[in-house]
DNA sequence: AGCACGCCGACT
DNA sequence: GTCGGCGTGCTC
């Protein structure tokens, strides 16, 4: 009997192998098999069965497996996923498949002192690092955390993680299955829950994050207890970790599964979430596992872009549709309030009906940094508990007007410029890319001069600012949990499953003043979603009244997602319009070639954005039609670095 | 991805 | 005449 395997190498094609001992009827497909490829052995996994009669079609010796696991890592359903995954986002199959196994069976690196730890960005860095230095802390600053294997995909060397730990500027964690009970239960449920809910698609949205819980909870329990898998999928560890010593006092056996475990203990997960119904915690990692009748999935914070992981690029709210689809899942996309990509959506799929909340909101205008201080210090002698949302965790020094607030940034990449010495001048560089920009003593927005410092109010300058004038205990959010003041850079993606008596929103404008076409919405976002944090007052520090003013005396909060939908279609931008991104980095003979190449097949009209230079190319395509742009893959791969991604989040 | 094959320039 | 550069093609 011959079997296609797909191995860990970038191409499309699958290799086929023969198998002895075993008939069609035995479950093969999904089961791991060591082979020999060229003069290597590779572990790789069968995805297709072929009759004896078929490999006359072929060519070439067929070589035999050497070695097939006595267990299956997926079942047929999960390969046809994996199957769909990889044709839909032009993905080679067998690396797509190696992201979704646990790290045990990719057999390697697996003694490493790092492995199953969760790395985490210090605070304030000063110090002289080298170039990798700084990239990693860049990297970790815009993902939040990330796993061993996470920062060695992404090209990192072990010894720049070893020497940022070091210094004391990354940390490093370990899971820890500690549980905290909550005080308070439900405020008797806001929440319809028919008798059971069909199979299909969900949004779930406009709840605190503990109402939100408490509507998984006798959710899990009804699947549970009628013999289903349920999985409940999150953006990070930290997110998992806090759900969960929530969760596991009131669900008995909840199965975690992540990188952050050791590889034993997730092979064991792995296997055992095969024999009966489990409740799983996983991340985006765990999307694929083979759970005993999975008929809930629950897709927490579904807005998070770590939901879109860089390789392969796919996304998993799509992947959690594929799963409803192949089995028959309900799949439930749960958030405080729903991404823009998601409320297109929401036509087409159910809704669980939010509650209606009549919290008042408050706008203090935002006059400098020194006047916000004050004015919080005043609502803080007045408050039980208050949370500071800053809205940035600086570890940079920037630019920013103290009197007009305004902060530069990059115009290609929207990142914060920090300061530098350029042959000792002061010079703005972006950190993403290093152009450079030439330093003013005055403010470019409101003219003034000298208002303009070299730091934000970030996160670590508010926690300073604090501590330094008040007598009050305060603290980041994530550390000590019986502190009366607490700090956060964003509130986005973190679980407050407690109340606070006020929360404050200090100077969310400036995201709002980047030259991005998804500015609005970030901006919508970060004022909205901590409205949804249990609190008695919501208080915003910002000079945009009236937008806010707009959102939250709307009868329907999402109704700006309708605005700004249809600038969305009028400048023909994602979610709207979905396009395909290719970026290729080598020499300029190939970035002319594939010019030419693409040229020939895509029109000039389908052709939205073209960019090459010297060493890099840039293509944004407006076509339905994907197979150029595997052809261009498989033509060109090994002459360079080439990334497809089928509907980029940005373009 | 990796590795071999093969076609051109630089060398003892 | 040979060594080694890297462009090209293939791996079951």
């Amino acid at each position: 009997m011959y079997v296609k395997v797909a191995l860990p190498i970038s191409v499309y094609q699958t290799f086929l192998y023969r198998v002895s001992g075993y008939t069609s009827k035995d479950s093969l497909v999904g089961k791991r098999v060591l082979v020999p490829f060229r003069d290597k052995k590779y572990y790789g996994f069968i995805v297709d069965i072929i009759n004896e009669d078929q490999n006359k079609l072929n060519t070439g010796v067929i070589k035999d497996i050497l070695y097939i696991d006595n267990f299956n890592t997926f079942t047929e359903k999960e390969i046809d996923i994996i199957k769909e995954i990889s044709e839909y986002y032009l993905y080679p199959i067998g690396i797509t498949v190696y992201y979704f196994i646990p790290n045990y069976l990719k057999g390697k690196n697996l003694d490493d002192e790092f492995v199953s730890k969760v790395f985490r960005l210090n605070q304030d860095v000063r110090l002289k690092l080298s170039k990798a230095q700084q990239r990693l802390v860049e990297f970790l600053s815009e993902t939040g955390e990330a796993t061993y294997f996470q920062i060695l995909d992404a090209g990192f060397a072990k010894n720049t993680l070893r020497s940022l730990i070091r210094q004391g500027i990354v940390q490093e964690n370990t899971f820890l299955e500690r549980q905290i009970k909550l005080k308070q239960p439900a405020e008797g449920m806001q929440v319809e829950l028919k008798a059971s809910l069909k199979e299909g698609l969900y949004s779930l949205w406009g709840l605190s994050d503990r109402d939100r819980l408490f509507t998984h909870l006798e959710l899990i329990k009804k699947y549970y207890r009628e013999g289903s898998s349920v999985l409940i999928v999150f953006p990070s560890v930290t997110t998992l970790n806090s759900y969960y010593q929530t969760i596991s006092n009131y669900i008995k056996d909840v199965k975690v599964y992540h990188d952050g475990i050791s590889p034993k203990k997730q092979l064991d997960v792995w296997k055992e979430v095969q024999k009966g119904p489990s409740v799983i915690l996983g991340t985006i990692s765990s999307l694929l596992i083979p759970a005993k009748n999975l008929k809930l999935l629950i897709v927490e914070f579904e807005h998070s872009d770590s939901y879109k992981p860089i390789s392969p690029k796919f996304d998993a709210n799509r992947v959690a549709y594929l799963l409803s689809k192949y089995k028959s899942t309900t799949t439930i996309y749960s958030n405080r309030i729903p991404s823009l990509g998601s409320f297109l959506l929401l036509e087409s799929r159910n809704i669980v009906k939010p509650k209606k909340y009549r919290k008042s909101v408050e706008v203090k205008r935002f006059e400098g940094y020194q006047k916000s201080l004050k004015f919080i210090e005043s609502i803080i002698k007045r408050s039980e508990s208050v949370l500071i949302i800053a809205n940035r965790s600086y570890y940079a020094s920037f630019v920013h007007c103290e009197r007009c607030g305004f902060e530069w940034f990059c115009q290609k990449c929207n990142v914060l410029l920090r300061t530098t010495l350029e042959d000792e001048r002061k010079a703005l560089k972006c950190p993403k890319c290093h152009k450079t920009y030439p330093y003013s003593k005055s403010c470019p927005d409101c003219g003034h001069t000298g208002s303009l410092k070299e730091e934000g109010f970030g996160r670590d300058k508010v926690l300073k600012s604090l501590k330094d004038t008040m007598f009050y205990q305060v603290s980041l959010l994530e550390d000590e949990s019986k502190i009366k003041v607490k700090v956060a850079s964003s509130v986005d993606e973190k679980l407050l499953f407690g109340k606070f008596d006020t929360v404050i929103n200090l100077y969310p404008d400036f995201l709002k003043n980047v030259e991005s076409y998804t500015a609005s919405e970030k901006f919508f976002r970060a004022v909205v979603s901590p409205y949804f944090i249990d609190s008695n007052r919501y208080v915003i520090i910002s000079n945009m009244n009236d937008e806010i003013y707009k959102i939250f005396s709307n009868k329907d909060i999402l109704s700006f997602y309708r605005q700004e939908l249809e600038y969305r279609r009028k400048y023909e931008y994602p979610p709207i319009k979905n396009y395909l991104k290719l970026e290729v980095w080598s020499k300029h003979k190939v970035l002319t070639d594939i010019d030419i190449f693409l040229r020939n097949y895509y029109s000039e009209e389908e052709i939205y954005f073209r960019f090459i230079s010297d060493s890099y190319a840039k293509y944004i395509i407006d076509s339905k039609d994907k197979e150029p742009l595997r052809a261009v893959f498989e033509k060109f791969t090994g002459k360079g670095k080439l990334s497809i991604e089928v509907n980029p989040k940005s373009i």
